[in-house]
Parts: C-alpha cells; structure tokens; sequence
DNA sequence: AATGGGTATGCAGTATTTGCATATAGTAAC
DNA sequence: GTTACTATATGCAAATACTGCATACCCATT
C-alpha cells in the first residue's frame, strides 16, 4: 500500500476529500516530525513509539570495492512497537 | 510527548475537536494495521515504511542465569525512515 | 486522585541488523 | 510522461536487537 491509497482509503472512512485527507495526514507526520526534530520522543499508546536514535560513527566499507571507510555518527529516527501491536502479529 | 498532546495538537492544526482529531488519527492508525495484519507494505513517501518482518526462531539465553532458551519465530513491525527522514536528522 | 498497566532501563551474550557506494529496476508522485 | 524516490544486491565490521526479569516511571483509564 502506497500513499496514494492510504489516502484513498482515509477519504472514504473519514469522509473527507482525498485532498483533505491528504493535508490532515501530512499535517500529523509533519507534527511527529516536529517533534522528533526538537528531540521529543513521540509515544502512541496502543501502536508504537518513534524515537530519535543516535547512532555512534563506525568503520563501514564500499561493497564495490571493498575499501574501508570511516562513517560518520548519524541519527536516525527509530518506531518501536507497542506491545499491542506485537501481539497482533503473533498470535 | 504522548498521543493526548500529540491529539491536543492536531486539534489546533486542524480545526478540529479533540474528539475528531484523536478519531481521526486513531482511524489512520487502525488503517496502517489492517494492511499490515493483510501482509501488505505501506510506504509513505517522505516519511518512511512501515513492514512486517518475520523473525526465524532462534537459541537465546536467559542472561540472568545464563541459561539457554529457544525463542520462538515472531512478527514485528518495521519502520524504515525515508531519504527525506533521515537528512533532516543529519544536517 | 489513585491504581493498574505499559514502557524504559539494565544486565550478558549471541543473533541480527545496519550501513557503507553505486547502478539499475521498479514504483510512485506530480 | 517525466522526474523523483525506493528496493535490491553486493561483503563485511561494528552497533544494535533480543531474551527474562525486576525496578522505576510515566501514562491512561476509572
């Protein structure tokens, strides 16, 4: 499922048009995003949490070549399951 | 921050009431979970992809008593953070 | 306001994932 | 249709995930 059906689907349940849809579903990534990028963790109870993780610098290597080289320390943004949502899948 | 500000801020955003706002983003999540539950991807460009990874069953090991265990196979739900997610971390 | 419940943390050791460069193929967005 | 993004594939080192469990903590619901 691509976004474009995401939306879809939305405007059918939510009864808005897809381009309403659209904006209120950029709207809530857009405040997830925020606040990921003022170093908020974003807790939803009952799906998951996003977190911003730091990631240390370490020595990687191009697969093409097989040189070493040094990678820069990075962040990246983390989405940790909730137990809820685990449990969807495993039973 | 918890899912009651993140609803308290969409309300803002959105115009709407909190009670809109919190069905409105609980039906966008309950939708991400069906297709996931349907083994179905969803990518959302921009903002990342949501998959269902299967674990294979594996030894583990009970590190308070050292004792091994077998961990049976599972499901969890992935996030890979897009190209656009991860450059606004890294600049 | 209180209480129950989910979540974070720490612990050890192993399994798994990550992420590098780069091109291509495929898909999605506009 | 054309541009933009994403998945895939490659080898390999190091970071991280994962497990049981207890504690502390914060959130949500009554």
């Amino acid at each position: 499922m691509n976004k474009k059906q995401l939306i879809a689907q939305l405007s059918g349940s939510l009864s808005l048009s897809k381009a309403d849809a659209e904006r209120t579903f950029d709207t809530i990534t857009n405040t997830i995003l925020d606040a990921l990028k003022g170093d908020d963790n974003v807790k939803i109870a009952g799906f998951g949490t996003y977190k911003v993780a730091k990631r240390k610098a370490r020595v990687g290597r191009n697969p093409r070549t097989g040189e070493q080289i040094q990678i820069a320390a990075s962040q990246k943004v983390k989405f940790l399951p909730a137990k809820a949502l685990k449990e969807v899948f495993n039973k």
